[in-house]
DNA sequence: GATGTAACTTACATTTATGTAGATATCGTC
DNA sequence: GACGATATCTACATAAATGTAAGTTACATC
């Protein structure tokens, strides 16, 4: 009886991934970790032993628990730029319809984890971490004030304050809305909705 | 030469705390670790070398390090509805002032670490220490209900509405207010002002 | 001043995460 | 089929956090 893997005389075998393959494989599981158990699970026996590797190849790979760390991180955050990149397009093809923003902004946040990283980065104090997000953030403010860009001298005001709006909102509802929502007696999207109502106020 | 410590000749002496006070200085400095440093700073040896104890003295307090934690929310907890407690009697002496309400909730996430205790919590899964909260919600809202009794129908929801809204936000603005208003190059209470325009939407 | 309780320490054991060094196996290439 | 690069593993080392046991010391009470 073979305790696991792919079978009985391939026990002795080893799989040998190339580089990139093994690495995604291993940000994929320690991102799982993250979102399912959270920061102090992602370890390097942890993510060894779901994608079937040793620590120490883990170690070859990224360096060190930190460069693991890191990776994740940098994974993580360029699909959150990439989920606000598709917003904006979004917004650009039906400027009229911000629940569809709202969600696109909110699955950023709540799939993916990039919310539960968010608080990861922010109590562990590696804010450098963010650095990425300032420019999708800048890019994000620029392309809605073009499309809002008859507004008048306090569009950028407005930008800035829909955009810190939705994004602390959507990020406070990924990481604690559930409970929350669970206290109130609330249905699951009684964030979006409230933000969706609140947003044209910013823009219009 | 004395490394540290009360002085000279009190080197040799020990300092004997009643229970209260060792468990209270414990969980004081356990707090300082969790907001200057995060969660994983939280420590028997850290705190114990703050307040000048040994980690097995801690043990002897605590039971064990998880009973320390447990304890360290619980009095982050406490703090907590009893600043809520004291927003709500802000609200009825004072029903037209929502600033003051928003400052007073957004200073109990910010200041004394609730916003990231309650991170931290959501991180590690251990809701169960969001109990105490839930009743503290409860009470809040029943509060703000009264205060608005002749509103109608729709008022358990609205105020529902209103309590989810300033909360997630008080949470994001408390865990990760910070690094993005610096992104947008928006001022220290920009996310106060916008909740505080926001919230007579909910209420009136 | 003697005594008992318990706060406190020291010393040791265990577990877990991380890291290093060297051996081994896999796969592309000749 | 031999060979070289390297992905992967085994084995060992280290550090930190937690926990346990037994001894010490401070302080209240008599």
């Amino acid at each position: 009886m073979s305790i696991d893997g792919p079978g009985p005389e391939a026990a002795t075998k080893r799989r040998r991934r190339v580089p990139e393959v093994a690495r995604r494989e291993a940000l994929a599981s320690a991102r799982r970790l993250l979102i399912t158990s959270g920061p102090t699970a992602v370890t390097l026996k942890a993510v060894g032993d779901e994608i079937g590797v040793t620590h120490a190849n883990l170690i070859h790979h990224f360096g060190s628990a930190a460069g693991l760390q890191s990776a994740l991180m940098e994974s993580m955050v360029r699909d959150l730029t990439d989920a606000l990149g598709a917003a904006v397009e979004q917004l650009r093809s039906n400027p009229g319809a911000p629940r569809a923003l709202v969600d696109a902004v909110f699955d950023a946040f709540d799939q993916g984890g990039a919310g539960r990283l968010a608080a990861w980065i922010a109590l562990s104090g590696d804010l450098q971490h963010l650095e990425p997000v300032r420019a999708a953030v800048r890019d994000l403010v620029d392309a809605i004030c073009e499309t809002f860009a008859a507004e008048g001298e306090q569009t950028h005001h407005r930008v800035t304050s829909a955009v810190l709006f939705i994004a602390l909102y959507a990020f406070g509802d990924a990481v604690i809305g559930a409970p929350l929502r669970d206290m109130l007696d609330r249905e699951d999207d009684a964030g979006r909705k409230i933000v969706a109502r609140l947003l044209p106020t910013f823009l219009f």
